[in-house]
DNA sequence: CAGCCTATAATTAGCCT
DNA sequence: AAGGCTAATTATAGGCT
């Protein structure tokens, strides 16, 4: 964002991910007071990293619980369909531009469309890693994080 | 933030502060999505506003669960900050695993999409994706909103 | 690695339609 | 109210220490 555009994909350097990460999260936070104060919202953030020691919570725990529990006592409904999530949110960025796109390529010409697309990969590279192999490992690690933080909470606390 | 520097207190306008609340919950929510693809990290979000009909979670339901659930069986921060056993060893190298898997299944999908873009750019359509691949592409578009929108401007204006 | 600095990219307040 | 525009502020990548 700065000095040179930001390719917004994985940082696989490890100090400089690091950096960012430190950086863009005190930005995050301190957006997040923002417009907590601006407009007298009720709000919390919670991230896990591997560069902080424990979850970071915003703006405080007690707060942090308090709306976790409002949300989780929302009656079913609410917390079904009508969610104004980020995929929904996304989708509607997407769904203006793509209203954008269509009327420029009526007024211009089919190949247009495609340098319009190419700016867009134009985002990230390509990986080269072997699909298989990723969806095969994360598939399986994932599927079982919770059982294995279970069993971690276990050791715990059974010394 | 422009214009005018802000004052940060509460817009007693109504209108006024929907407006900036709306601007700026944007602009968090692409801010978050940004540092978790950068940086690979578990976060969540709540928000409550009576702007919304709902309340806003980011970066969507099932995500927001898991992080609460993974917030809420956390031992105390006293127990697991300095204690250097077996455990946190092994939670250390739990999340190491993580980080590389998360790393890869995001450059994985990034990698899948972009060629899906590819074939859509080539076959003239996008009308044989399904929605996850809308949500997909829409990431990679709205990363490059900004630089597409210049780019038909430009086009625009020189014909 | 952690700060500080600075050139740029990105966000956004106030206007206008 | 909702969107577009642009000036001005703010955030931050890359360098340096």
């Amino acid at each position: 964002m700065t000095r040179s555009k930001v390719n917004l994909v994985y940082i696989s350097n490890d100090s400089a991910r690091r950096k960012t990460y430190r950086r863009r999260k005190s930005g995050l936070m301190k957006k997040a007071q923002e417009i907590t104060k601006l407009c007298a919202i009720e709000a919390c953030a919670i991230m896990f990293s591997p560069y902080d020691p424990e979850p970071v919570v915003w703006p405080n725990q007690l707060q942090a619980q308090q709306v976790i529990s409002r949300y989780r006592h929302l009656p079913p409904p609410q917390q079904s369909k009508k969610l104004v999530d980020q995929e929904s949110f996304t989708r509607q960025m997407l769904e203006k531009t793509m209203e954008k796109v269509t009327k420029k390529r009526k007024e211009n010409e089919h190949n247009q469309m495609t340098q319009v697309m190419y700016q867009c990969l134009n985002g990230g590279g390509f990986g080269n890693l072997t699909i298989g192999d990723m969806n095969n490992m994360s598939g399986l690690i994932s599927q079982n994080l919770r059982e294995i933080e279970r069993f971690l909470q276990r050791r715990h606390h059974n010394g």
